[in-house]
DNA sequence: ATGGCTACTCCTAGTAGA
């Protein structure tokens, strides 16, 4: 089973990418973060004419997530339990051949320090507590998605730089080591110790070319999952040439139980 | 130290991302 992850920033800019990328790799569920589309104009028809489900909910401008799907959902969720009427769209569930599957994006935050920033660690405390009341961690749970924090200066291309900055604090890495605390591991530190992997890089000043780039983006697997997680890779080539998102894929290759 | 790209929007400037 191949699961990824992708912050695809604005799925109709992406579509002509996105629809290439999913005939070479064909993962089994892909989720996405930013599709930036309100469900009323959500690019279905390309998506299923190549096969795939589409599980969704946006908004204007900002935000939205998405599940594609090669087998239907079951017991879909579109948000936490806790979100207000306004909430914006960070949350989208679904069971894929009886894995739960979470996919989130988590708030930017910022600054260190503002109100954004606060409500970032908060809804952090938010989704740790959806996984306590709702969650199994004896059961086969992936949680994967955009966390826009990255975890360990060995995620970080120049930590000096970073140090304290946004995604790099204290707070946010604390907040992060919460949710694996659940009983959830890192699936690519699981196999791949080295630094100099990352998942995202600035469109500015050629970061792309020059490693300018952070781990931000993750698979995060319950143990009866990781002990099945045969690969994980950091799919680069989708961040090069015209019109690439910001981020990269991950791509998590599970083997059948 | 300078947010130096990109995408969005009741759009040609301001906001947000990370």
């Amino acid at each position: 089973m191949l699961v990824a992850t992708w912050n695809i920033n604005s799925i109709r800019m992406r579509i002509p990418r996105l629809q290439q990328w999913l005939e070479s790799k064909r993962p089994d569920v892909v989720c996405l973060q930013e599709t930036k589309v309100v469900d009323d104009d959500f690019p279905l028809e390309p998506l299923r004419a190549l096969g795939y489900h589409c599980s969704y909910r946006g908004e204007k401008s900002y935000n939205g997530v998405a599940i594609l799907s090669l087998a239907p959902p079951a017991d879909l969720e579109t948000r936490l339990p806790d979100d207000g009427a306004n909430a914006p769209c960070r949350f989208i569930a679904g069971t894929f051949g009886g894995v739960r599957i979470i996919n989130i994006y988590a708030p930017n935050g910022s600054e260190v320090g503002s109100d954004k920033y606060a409500f970032k660690l908060e809804w952090y405390k938010r989704l740790r507590r959806y996984l306590d009341d709702r969650g199994d961690p004896q059961g086969q749970v992936l949680v994967c998605g955009d966390f826009n924090v990255a975890p360990e200066d060995r995620d970080v291309w120049d930590p000096g730089k970073w140090s304290g900055q946004i995604l790099c604090s204290a707070p946010e890495r604390n907040a992060f080591r919460e949710l694996l605390a659940w009983g959830l591991s890192d699936a690519l530190r699981m196999l791949c110790p080295e630094g100099g992997l990352y998942t995202w890089w600035d469109y500015r000043g050629g970061a792309f070319h020059r490693g300018w780039g952070l781990r931000i983006d993750h698979v995060l697997l319950s143990s009866s999952l990781a002990r099945r997680c045969l690969q994980v890779e950091i799919d680069r080539e989708a961040r090069k040439g015209e019109k690439p998102s910001d981020h990269a894929p991950v791509i998590a290759t599970i083997d059948e139980p």
